[in-house]
RNA sequence: GGGUGCGUGGCUCAGUUGGUUAGAGCGCGCGGUUCACAUCCGCGAGGUCAGAGGUUCGAGUCCUCUCGCGCCCA
């Protein structure tokens, strides 16, 4: 065993070790529930990051905690053939050699996709493993594998059949740069400083005008009528009337709709139903035509007149020029507006009318509604199902199609002879209508979070109805960042209830994103990202560090800056369990098997008060975390583990056991099997946050069982108030003294004398006098412990406790000045706690209405106070 | 525009049915080569819990409003 941590020496032979061991395959046992999860799959060509660290970190944590309760567990990693992102790279290489995919050709596109797809698998798949995630290897995934696109096939033609999938021209988001169209969501919104341009249109003789506002002024091209609201007098006169575009000429009419906003502007708004998705709705309602201005690369097409061939904010710029020109441009305004980015790339996208395929989900949503509403699905935090609530009431169609090579490709067919469409579990050879063999299938593949909306039952096997199937589905917790939840999670429910009639799993545990310790969203392009390189990190601080930090950093549900200093510290608290075993294997002996721990050691009056106290306490410890766990508290219970150990068990108990270690016989041994069953404990409630350096430390302890991965989880214990009350006080004394020593700078090396009256703990400090040799640094020849002091010591520095009076005669740099004014300010501080505890317990409302055990506590406290009180006044006046 | 989260010591954060004197890590000050640990030990300073009202015997915690920052949806 090393003298110091080293995280790089027992984390990788470990993790290997317990992979080729089997502990992350879980046993099928029918008369058990499984405690199962589904990975959410990485994107297989990209680097891992923070996020996948946090998710990797909750979710192992969660498998961890559960396996070491004996339920088989088991979790699935794969990965995503994420769609646009993929092709996005793979086209950029291909762009290094001057090509394109199109001099390819689809069939050889594909083909380098798969090679590169093979190459970053491998990479992200060992990057994995240095995250340590006990996952089911044997049963990872991939989205295009062949069993996975049979699920894509099947729920595809199942959602075909119903009625539920339709092709059609709509206006969808379009992404020049990706070629391809988008859904809503993966468009998003900032808010950006543009202009706002006023535009006069004339009515045919030139009599009149109407002036509009435009963000965009080459939509004006596309202009199919000017809209006022029906109830603005400034231009109820003026519907119905007839204006011409400027430039092309067009005749539109000026019409009526409720839409139209009368603060925007002028309250006339031109209406482009080809380009603008309110406009659209507009259009519909009006009966008007659209026209698409644009290309699919957003060059303006011939509609544009003049301007065809241009690129869309080329033509801004000359049409505005060429308005001004004719002096129809009233007026520009500086503006601030939503402009609506490529999700993948950034690119402006543009709202185009474009045939694509749809998923209608209103009849999805419903029951999926019903399934977080009525509880059968929870959500923590619970605050998220307000917003799942809101998106899935107000869902809008899914546009899936996508104008990509690399993805499941739609399974529909068209005829060249009746034009019918053929919609096919396995690829048909003749039109299902007219039995033509000239049939060809749809270009298009489909949105990649199509096939993730199956994962959680599509990695177990279905649609085939197999027996991981129907053992570990549905599953348990479904663990993601909550960026995703409408994107995955909503859709995972959705299609979970449709196609399999049950929720694909009953917990949606929701984290927060990792920022950088600015508050900023780390991204590539950051200078100093190399510092939040999960990588990095792992490689300086080791796995274990890493993962307590997100662990215990965080609330559910809430971003988190990651702060490097926090690392750091618990790099150090590895260190100091490290230490720990240390100190407890090195005072176990030759026979350190003997002192292998029970299931179970209870406090009993026969033992040590500090052995006592510290199963009492860590009993205590036991069930909170357990119970913290459960309530999915991950945060709260590590911590709590962290006190512990350092703060209760290092600082105190091992102190405390030194002296009986160090006199030999039954007590050391007593105090051995306390402080390896303690440490074994922990090692067990510590192990899903700190895998590694649990594992290690357990094997060199005295053990039952082969490895702590699968130790079964602490059981309950006694606890013991008694023993912490007089173990408590004692700390108290030794604090106090500590203290005082401090103040008067007394040389640490230095033991001094002391009296103590002790009242009814008499026989329990004598026993312990030993103890507070060692830890107050008292000389032993002259500690006097008593039970009253007939008369009170002078030349004494006199300590105030709750359980003791003790006195400290430190008579050659007694300064009687100076301790007065220190016993002054102690008696006031007292007094302050006094008066506030009297007026609590005087108040009628606190005494009738408060519980009885809050009541009690306050008169106990208000009691010790004045004990302490008496006491500080009697040793004033004894000063004077 | 609608919704939602956050605002706690110099910094990063805990504080989950409202109940002792609000905690931790880092940083800061003082002192330490005690045979597990300087990736450490001991002691200490530092907070009107954003602000204002309210509910309650009691509010960091619940309600209302205001200010600041962020996010989501439109």
């Amino acid at each position: 065993m090393s003298a110091v941590y080293n995280a790089a020496e027992i984390e990788q032979p470990l993790y290997h070790w317990w992979w080729r061991q089997g502990y992350f395959k879980p046993r099928i046992d029918p008369a058990q529930k499984p405690f199962v999860i589904s990975m959410p799959p990485p994107n297989v060509t990209g680097a891992l990051h923070l996020g996948h660290a946090i998710t990797a970190a909750i979710e192992d944590a969660l498998i961890r905690h559960h396996r070491m309760t004996g339920r088989p567990t088991l979790w699935v990693p794969g990965t995503d053939h994420a769609g646009i992102a993929t092709q996005n790279v793979v086209e950029r290489e291909l762009a290094k050699e001057g090509l394109t995919r199109h001099d390819l050709g689809r069939e050889k596109f594909l083909e380098r996709v798969w090679q590169w797809k093979e190459i970053y698998h491998k990479r992200i798949t060992e990057q994995h493993y240095a995250l340590g995630v006990s996952c089911d290897w044997d049963r990872e995934r991939f989205t295009m594998d062949e069993g996975l696109s049979r699920a894509v096939r099947e729920a595809f033609v199942w959602l075909y059949e119903e009625g539920l999938i339709y092709r059609g021209a709509y206006l969808v988001n379009w992404c020049p740069r990706c070629g391809t169209a988008i859904s809503d969501l993966e468009v998003e919104h900032e808010e950006e400083q543009t202009s706002l341009w006023y535009v006069r249109y004339w009515t045919e003789d030139r009599s009149r005008f109407i002036t509009v506002a435009t963000t965009r002024p080459e939509t004006i091209l596309g202009d199919t009528a000017v809209a006022v609201h029906p109830e603005d007098a400034r231009y109820r006169d003026m519907v119905g009337l007839t204006v011409v575009l400027p430039i092309i000429g067009r005749r539109i009419p000026i019409i009526a709709d409720e839409a139209v906003d009368r603060e925007f502007g002028t309250g006339a708004v031109k209406i482009t139903p080809a380009h603008d998705p309110v406009d659209y709705e507009v259009g519909q309602r009006h009966r008007l035509p659209a026209i698409n201005v644009m290309n699919d690369d957003m060059t303006m097409n011939e509609e544009a007149g003049p301007y065809a061939g241009q690129d869309r904010f080329v033509c801004r710029e000359n049409l505005v020029r060429d308005l001004a020109a004719l002096g129809d441009l009233v007026k520009i305004e500086p503006h601030v507006h939503a402009v609506g980015h490529c999700q993948r790339c950034g690119t402006i996208v543009e709202p185009r009318i474009s045939t694509q395929w749809f998923v209608r989900m209103e009849p999805l949503a419903k029951p999926a509604i019903e399934a977080v509403r009525s509880g059968r699905i929870r959500i923590v935090p619970e605050r998220f199902e307000k917003i799942y609530f809101n998106w899935m009431e107000n869902i809008r169609d899914w546009c899936i199609s996508r104008q990509l090579w690399w993805g499941h490709r739609i399974p529909v067919w068209y005829c060249e002879d009746c034009g019918g469409q053929t919609c096919a579990r396995t690829d048909p050879t003749a039109c299902a209508h007219c039995g033509s063999a000239r049939i060809h299938q749809d270009e298009d593949v489909l949105d990649t979070w199509f096939s993730s909306a199956l994962w959680p039952f599509s990695t177990l096997g279905w649609p085939d109805d197999t027996e991981d199937l129907r053992y570990f589905y549905p599953t348990t917790v479904l663990e993601t960042g909550y960026d995703i939840l409408f994107f995955w999670v909503a859709r995972m429910i959705m299609s979970g209830l449709h196609f399999t009639g049950q929720e694909p799993f009953s917990v949606v545990y929701l984290h927060g994103l990792i920022r950088n310790e600015e508050g900023k969203k780390i991204s590539k392009s950051m200078e100093d990202a190399w510092r939040y390189d999960p990588l990095f990190l792992i490689q300086e601080y080791g796995q274990d560090a890493l993962r307590f930090t997100l662990l215990t950093g965080s609330t559910p549900g809430n971003d988190m800056k990651l702060s490097i200093s926090r690392v750091e510290a618990n790099r150090n608290f590895c260190n100091k369990m490290w230490q720990a075993a240390r100190f407890v294997l090195g005072n176990l002996g030759e026979e350190a098997a003997w002192y292998t721990p029970p299931a179970r050691l209870d406090p009993t009056p026969a033992m040590d008060p500090a052995d006592r106290w510290i199963l009492s306490r860590y009993h205590r410890l036991a069930a909170e975390v357990t119970r913290l766990i459960q309530a999915f508290q991950l945060g709260e219970a590590g911590r709590q583990l962290y006190e512990f150990l350092w703060g209760e068990y290092c600082d105190w108990y091992i102190e405390m056991t030194k002296v009986r270690l160090r006199e030999g016989g039954p007590a050391a041994e007593e105090a051995r099997r306390v402080l390896v069953y303690v440490l074994d404990g922990c090692l067990r409630l510590l192990h899903p946050y700190m895998p590694f350096v649990t594992e290690a430390l357990w094997q060199y302890l005295p053990h039952q069982g082969e490895a702590l991965i699968v130790a079964p989880w602490p059981q309950p214990g006694e606890v013991d108030d008694e023993a912490e009350a007089l173990v408590g006080g004692l700390m108290e004394l030794v604090r106090a003294i500590r203290n005082a020593r401090s103040e008067y700078n007394v040389e640490p090396a230095r033991r001094i004398a002391a009296i103590i009256a002790a009242e009814e703990r008499t026989a329990f400090l004598r026993g312990q006098r030993t103890v507070l040799e060692a830890l107050a640094r008292i000389d032993g020849e002259r500690l006097t412990i008593v039970e009253h002091l007939s008369e009170v010591p002078q030349h004494a520095l006199a300590l105030v406790v709750s359980d003791y009076a003790c006195y400290l005669p430190l008579a050659a740099m007694l300064d009687l000045e100076r301790e007065r004014e220190r016993l002054q300010k102690e008696l006031a501080d007292l007094e302050r706690e006094m008066t506030r505890a009297q007026n609590l317990l005087a108040n009628e409302g606190f005494v009738n209405k408060a519980p009885a055990a809050v009541v009690q506590r306050e008169r106990d406290k208000l009691e010790d106070l004045q004990t302490r009180a008496m006491r500080l006044r009697e040793r004033l006046a004894g000063l004077e």
